[in-house]
DNA sequence: CACATTAATGGCAGTCAGTGCCAGAAAGAA
DNA sequence: TTCTTTCTGGCACTGACTGCCATTAATGTG
């Protein structure tokens, strides 16, 4: 019971997206979303944090599959198999929600305040692998190892990410793959 | 000629640590800063571009340092080894200046404000990499190899980094080796 | 049907970072 | 002394964000 809702988190991230498209994230107030959603300044606070949450849209339940994912990995895959994997399948979308993944990513990695204001996310996510790392090892998760992991981890995403923007042509799967080739490359060369 | 300054970085620099240290990053305005230098808050803005800014100093110009560095390396020592050393020179420090040293990292990398605000600033450490590997390898600056080798090193310093705060006994080069090592362990365990 | 309860809205005033503008101050040069 | 240069700092303004609170619109109860 109560007053029901005016508006949903979905319906402020599209009008968001379609100012931003516009005047650019910089360029678009939050007093100009509200009005776009139809919506007082106050209730949009509601709903989204801050300005720099909106891009994200609702993507903090999805850690929890993250979670998931790599539980329920078979514990004779090894460590990096079952981290790259997890990553990968984490990542997976349909062909058709594609283009608009990628607008969303492209404004988050290519937008410094978003750039920025994401490695709070990301600490999250990390926090997932090293948990992870660190119960398989019997390690604490504060110990450089499930710490390094998780950093490395991310790094490569990040990189397979931004190296998708500028080519559409391959699958984030591959790059994510070629990307953890070029560590291996790296680690490894004499 | 013409009007001398009335303050200067440094001095606003430790005005504003003091001020840290008593109330904290976000519970240190601007205003209080400009205060304790005895300056106008107008001209604070003159020294420092944003309050995020002010706990890194001066650190821009030793870039340039690490450039330095990094191309002073003989081409006969492997990529990898360069780089670790480089890193390494890059982030000693006399004895002495070690205890205020780590304090301003652990303001940065311990307060979200400016963990986010500092990846700005590593991406122009990254760039210094990613330049160097791909000038070695005879890529280009924006091809994968390079681009993953400057994210996973900084992945590896700021880990190193994060882990000294907690350490002050080990040094800071022992732990930049140690991540390395985890990081070998984790590609080359079967 | 009247009335209480609950939950969301949105306006308002205020804080704080950051910017553009511009008058004024202080130094050296002509 | 006057001109020029350069730095200062006040003022007004924008924009994100917060606390406070009256208002609104549902639902539940007698």
């Amino acid at each position: 019971m109560g007053r029901p809702v005016v508006t949903t988190p979905g319906e402020i991230e599209q009008a968001a997206f379609r100012l931003f498209a516009a005047a650019g994230f910089e360029g678009t107030t939050m007093a100009a979303i509200a009005a776009e959603v139809g919506v007082g300044q106050r209730t949009l606070f509601r709903y989204y944090p801050s300005k720099n949450d909106i891009p994200w849209g609702q993507f903090d339940q999805t850690l929890d599959s993250f979670r998931q994912i790599l539980d329920g990995t078979p514990e004779d895959v090894s460590l990096i198999d079952a981290i790259q994997q997890a990553v990968l399948r984490f990542n997976e979308y349909d062909p058709d929600a594609q283009p608009p993944h990628r607008d969303r990513m492209r404004l988050i990695l290519r937008t410094p305040a978003l750039q920025a204001h994401s490695v709070l996310r990301y600490a999250d996510w990390r926090a997932v692998i090293a948990t992870y790392v660190a119960r398989r090892r019997g390690l604490a998760v504060d110990d450089l190892f499930p710490q390094t992991v998780a950093q490395v981890s991310l790094s490569l995403a990040l990189t397979a990410y931004d190296a998708w923007l500028d080519h559409p042509e391959t699958s984030l799967a591959a790059l994510l793959d070629d990307a953890m080739g070029c560590l291996r490359d790296y680690v490894t060369a004499d």
